[in-house]
DNA sequence: TGAACGTATGAACAGATATTCATGTATTGT
DNA sequence: ACAATACATGAATATCTGTTCATACGTTCA
């Protein structure tokens, strides 16, 4: 059997990409927009369905979803009077696997 | 081509789970943590050293040290005077590599 | 056009957080 | 025993962050 290897970082972290990463996580450090995230896991919701589910008024909903926008995290479809929110790509709910993965193993 | 199918968190997300997640990430939501667990990814350091390669005071790391070891992200082992620290799993470098993924695809 | 609805936004406030500074504790060397 | 070293800790402070509240904007319906 080969050795385990290391996830290997192998090269230095400038400042610039910790700060990015920092931020990126950062986005993920919020009960409220961590149950948002999990919440549009299932597929595009409008603001006040996503309010309801996540128990916060639209408006605490509403600037949640401006930062997630803003980090590419969450997308934006507007429908009449009406905004659905989806997320932007795979990797948030990869992170959250693996968060879970250490939350639960302890 | 199978249709690629979504990472699925198929179950509920409760509160406390979201809270423990939430948790995690805000302890990689900081730059000077994130570089000080980078730095941790290449082997065992202590205070001082990862001090200097951070740039910060002995004091400020020591009390993000605390941090992390509360959060079983990393681990201390005493020798003479020193405390060397260590990374105490895999998945925080699993979690970079995932983020640094995201960052880097914009 | 006017009212109702869904959402966004800005200001304000409370609570959280990171760093600094001063001090404390344990260990080593003389 | 004394001084120096390595690290930890608590209090204080400045900054950041999330929510609320009031209000504004765009859309639909009557």
């Amino acid at each position: 059997m080969a050795t385990r290897s290391r996830p290997a970082p192998s090269t230095a972290l400038d400042d610039a990409t910790a700060s990015q990463l920092a931020q990126l996580f950062s986005a993920l450090s919020d009960p409220s927009r961590v149950r948002i995230l999990w919440a549009l896991s299932s597929g595009e919701r409008n603001v006040g369905d996503l309010a309801q589910r996540v128990g916060m008024t639209e408006s605490a909903v509403s600037h949640q979803l401006r930062q997630l926008r803003q980090l590419r995290l969450a997308r934006a479809r507007k429908a009449g009077r009406e905004v659905f929110y989806a997320l932007d790509d795979e990797h948030v709910m990869e992170l959250f696997q693996r968060g879970l993965e250490h939350v639960r193993h302890r």
